[in-house]
DNA sequence: GATGATCTTGGGAGCGCTCCCACTGGAAGC
DNA sequence: GCTTCCAGTGGGAGCGCTCCCAAGATCATC
């Protein structure tokens, strides 16, 4: 049996069948202690300290240590070397070192170190999805989690884990830019960022591949991925008029997020074109509440309105209710078309006709994009298309 | 100006001012080089690869890399160790020391790399919560999103970041068991396991901190944090019960789940306390259309029925629309209580009487619960209250 | 003023991996 | 037969941090 320096000057004996041994019990259990004492800036003290008293656990744990690529090494008779190559399947390896060192790895239940090898490579195998915004709860708008399960699906590919960062109190924001600037990630997926967002800029003076998700307003970045909202939004218009509807109205998203201003510069667009007259939009923040209230304001200052255009699903929804609230009918009285297409639109009564908008490859996209940046390769934009879902609504 | 090695036997000259030397840069792209040449086995190539023919790029960004601990000590005069001790604001640094450990972090813009920490302290720093399940979309339900949310916050507080494991695909799930074998979190928070989830037993083989998130089928992990199901579902029973609805269903969730099965037991519970007969639970899978079929074909075998619980809102969701289809009026003839009060609950027509659990409040006590063991402390399971949310379905 | 006791300090080993490089020996080329 | 080449190999430095330890500085105590 190999004897393996455990701190400095201290030896552990290895094997499966090696007794425990008290000298060595000691030592680790000192080291747990000043581990302890020495509780960092994070506010957490070591990971393995003295529950229930120590010795069993910590000891039991310490001794069944992760097998190291040394000792894979040394049990497949080869160097660490032809180890590390063989492992990551990497030229230069005979079949027969190849072979020995997988069967090492297979009886030792090697895994290897992830940490080790991010310091070593200086890739963490992470990319950070950071989802910014005052409010955590806007977080919980399902459209976020059909976003992560296509960036999840797609980082899964590249074998890069999914970092989920909600910068939402400042002490979030402080950590999503610290995450950045030490390159805790190789990558980073924003969202959902304001105007001027500082993240922006922290992302950029950590030159880190950075990929927007939503072309954030003012200056387009470099790599992002976009839902076609100003076509969209133009098809929702069109749908509407062609209906027979000529003072349709829209309620607005939020104007300082770039899909809240395409979605209402769709609407604005399509309406001149129909020779017909915009009216001023109604603006709420993508909330069901902010929907009614919209629509509520808007029956009153425009009661001959006929046909509403919401910028989302939630608004929308929002919106029938007020509708019904003041006895309009729809969509005999009042037309609403609405988008996203979330699982909502098929539940209001009647069902919402919305924009589709393919929200899972708006995430997939994103980490594809990124792994293409992480792999040095200078990927383009994309704007993914909406169609019009028909139901009853509108 | 200090000479730093850069790699063995190269030197590059650092400082902000050190003008770009030619020999340097062949070195760094002889070494990107290789490092495309390399690609390990998950296949991605080197991080700074060839983009645009690469000098420019390139040199800058190797040339701008971070200043690390040792810079960072040299300017401020001190060694290592002591600039380390300032850093963590441990004890044993005279405060001049501290202050001018200080002073050189903000001149230099210096940020710890968290992976080197990482290695050093065994700690990565991260937690990861896996959602598990053989859909991915099943992520999709809002419900994630809120646990999201609060686990996140609470993560937060311990400066921790959140890794998202979906576990939908086979490569999911082996990913997940790499992560948790090869310590690539600090500890795990697990989710909607169904029975026998051969990731619950990788966990316990890893001896990696585990907080369940919902009480798995089967025997109760040692830590878990949940909703009360039993006492929510027994709640909505009476509710109904005590409208006066003698005739009673159940649309239960997957049986094969903690939350389906216990929703279902109160059901049972609160009929038989009441002297009422159980109805035979018609199974769904907590998504809206399911709710819908299960309550249809619940209409043909029993059309006496004149109330249900379902066993999430989603269901009850899909409940209202098969009675609506089916001409029941809903409270009238049929009273319906769903679970969870999410967001569709008050969206609904008419609204959902519903049982409110406190899902935020879940993550967030995962999530402490999690650092607590991280900690070395042994917390204890805790079962979170919900309380029944009358609104105009029963 | 000598003897501890405590606080500060820097050196150095260690975390577990990757990758450069120098070296070997056999196949290929002349 | 001799170079030339290259697949195969192992040694060793390096990634950037933490923490042990021994030694020096400072202070209190008798």
């Amino acid at each position: 049996m190999v004897g393996i320096v455990w701190w400095s000057g201290h030896t552990v004996k290895r094997g499966r069948s090696a007794g425990p041994d008290p000298g060595d019990w000691s030592t680790l259990s000192d080291w747990n202690r000043s581990q302890t004492e020495h509780q960092g800036a994070h506010g957490r003290s070591g990971r393995a300290g003295g529950r229930e008293g120590g010795l069993g656990t910590m000891a039991r744990n310490a001794l069944r240590r992760q097998p190291t690529l040394d000792e894979v090494a040394v049990r497949a008779g080869v160097s660490r070397s032809v180890a590390s190559r063989a492992l990551n399947n990497a030229p230069h390896v005979s079949p027969a070192k190849r072979e020995a060192v997988e069967r090492a790895v297979r009886q030792l239940g090697y895994v290897p170190n992830p940490t080790a090898r991010a310091l070593a490579t200086r890739q963490t195998g992470a990319a950070a999805l950071v989802v910014s915004g005052e409010d955590p709860s806007i977080f919980a708008d399902p459209f976020f989690a059909q976003v992560i399960v296509g960036a999840s699906a797609a980082l899964e590919e590249a074998d890069l884990h999914l970092m989920l960062c909600l910068a939402a109190s400042d002490r979030g924001r402080k950590r999503v830019a610290e995450l950045m600037r030490s390159k805790g990630a190789d990558g980073v997926m924003l969202m959902a960022l304001r105007e001027d967002d500082p993240l922006a800029r922290v992302a950029e003076e950590a030159e880190m591949p950075v990929v927007f998700g939503g072309r954030p307003v003012g200056p387009a970045p470099r790599w992002y991925v976009d839902v076609d909202n100003l076509g969209g939004a133009r098809e929702a218009t069109e749908h509407l008029v062609s209906r027979g509807r000529t003072r349709v109205a829209t309620l607005c998203g939020r104007l300082d997020t770039g899909a809240g201003r395409a979605r209402y510069r769709g609407y604005r667009d399509a309406m001149l074109a129909a020779g017909l007259d915009p009216l001023p939009p109604r603006e709420g923040d993508f909330t069901e509440p902010s929907g009614a209230a919209a629509m509520a304001a808007l029956l009153a200052d425009h009661p001959e309105v006929d046909g509403v255009f919401a910028a989302n699903d939630n608004m929308a929804a929002g919106a029938l209710r007020a509708l019904r609230e003041a006895g309009r009918q729809v969509p005999a009285d009042v037309a609403v078309v609405g988008f996203d297409d979330l699982a909502v639109a098929g539940i209001t009564d009647p069902p919402l006709t919305t924009v589709h908008q393919p929200i899972a490859a708006l995430g997939r996209e994103m980490a594809r994009m990124l792994v293409a940046l992480v792999d040095g390769q200078d990927p383009t934009p994309l704007i993914l298309p909406t169609r019009l879902v028909t139901r009853a609504s509108a």
